[in-house]
DNA sequence: AACTATAGGTGTACGGTGTACACTTGTCAA
DNA sequence: TTGACAAGTGTACACCGTACACCTATAGTT
């Protein structure tokens, strides 16, 4: 009887515990992720965990790490605009799948996959030119875009234009008559009918950022 | 003996909790603020919180308003441009006294003084000449940069140009060798010696964003 | 084949959290 | 003086992460 438990189990493994963890915070939320319910969903006592994994913080590591390694490297083969373009539309999609790291992507110890994630993005930027303050100037913006737009996104649950119009008009109604704040009703009111959608618009700020960048690119200074 | 207790001790408010509860978090940071850890602040038990708090959600709303509270709003006499990096400036550093508030800016059921502020800024846009479309491209690019930077800013502890270096330095080793990686040994090593600076960076992005939104503020399409 | 070292899973327990609920106490109106 | 109401208290519960001692199944060596 234990016997068939056992046969039956799949064998704990770092690997496997980080997968089923990932997997649990992208369903259940990060509030709701706990080492009991982790355990739980491995058909596991809590403290077997503990020999696989060091105590939720390097788990939480782990699991960003993941995440790290399921966005794209700006590829070699396309100018820096593309490159750059393609790794930041694969970072939102992949903080659109794990909304729970949103704000850990650069708060937890790195992992390799991190760290190869950084080096490649910063040598995209200099192998195109873009002189060593330049290329932080530009990492920069482009990490506080993505990393504040996923945010954004995640927070005003704008999934559909209709769920943006009723965000808006619930937002107000909360606090009381919106008469007060009439650029709120038009946003409420007008967004629903504008075909407001999140890739669009991420893509939109992406551009205007790439854009500027380019017209920078052997500047040493500051924008015009 | 209780009496003297009594006599000298401020009575609690609901605005009394708020203050202590924002001052405590700056101090402590968001994990270690507990329920139990403000009422002993005050001098008093947990329980009696909830006599002005209706929970520890509901208290997070109203300390994430405070810091809204403190942010700039655009100002009319200004034009557009140097109302919005005003009010970008002010953003930043109000979540950078109270950095507890970084990730929750947009995720709390929304307070008077949020309402205010999105309102004020929406309007500033749209007095300025902001087609309805363009204004919500404005803002979004503009929120999304703030409130990223913020969140790196927070996590990447670049304070001096000295701790940048050794932040870049420390990560590297973390992992191993940072052979691997010769971007960010160039980072590690030129950082330090760069003057690098988190609010003139920010003003660099800040600029690069306005400057491209003024380009475009009449276009109705999307970046060139 | 017997023995033993080791890795993996278990059970119990401790100190922390938010907060429900019933209680006492302080203050003011009638 | 009384009685109502607001404010503060004490106890208790369910949850959390995890330290520690224990058992047990497997693998290697002799």
């Amino acid at each position: 009887m234990t016997k068939q438990k056992i046969a039956t189990r799949k064998p704990l493994s770092s690997a496997r515990v980080l997968r089923v963890a990932v997997a649990l915070a992208d369903e259940a939320g990060l509030e709701a992720f706990s080492m009991r319910g982790l355990a739980q969903q491995l058909g596991v006592v809590p403290m077997a965990l503990y020999k696989h994994v060091a105590n939720k913080e390097e788990l939480l590591d782990g699991m960003v790490d993941i995440v790290f390694s399921e966005i794209e490297l700006p590829s070699g083969d396309l100018d820096w605009r593309s490159a750059m373009r393609h790794r930041a539309i694969s970072t939102r999609e992949a903080l659109k799948r794990h909304s729970w790291a949103i704000g850990m992507m650069e708060s937890r110890h790195p992992g390799p996959a991190n760290l190869r994630n950084h080096n490649a993005v910063m040598g995209c930027l200099r192998k195109a030119g873009f002189s060593f303050k330049m290329a932080i100037h530009a990492y920069s913006v482009q990490d506080a875009y993505i990393y504040g737009f996923a945010l954004q996104e995640r927070d005003t649950g704008f999934e559909t234009p209709d769920s943006a119009g009723e965000a808006a008009q619930r937002r107000a109604e909360t606090i009381g008559a919106l008469e007060n704040y009439p650029y709120l009703v038009e946003i409420a009111t007008k967004l629903p009918e504008s075909g407001y959608d999140n890739a669009v618009e991420f893509a939109w700020g992406l551009d205007l950022i790439l854009d500027g960048l380019d017209r920078l690119r052997h500047a040493g200074a500051a924008p015009a």
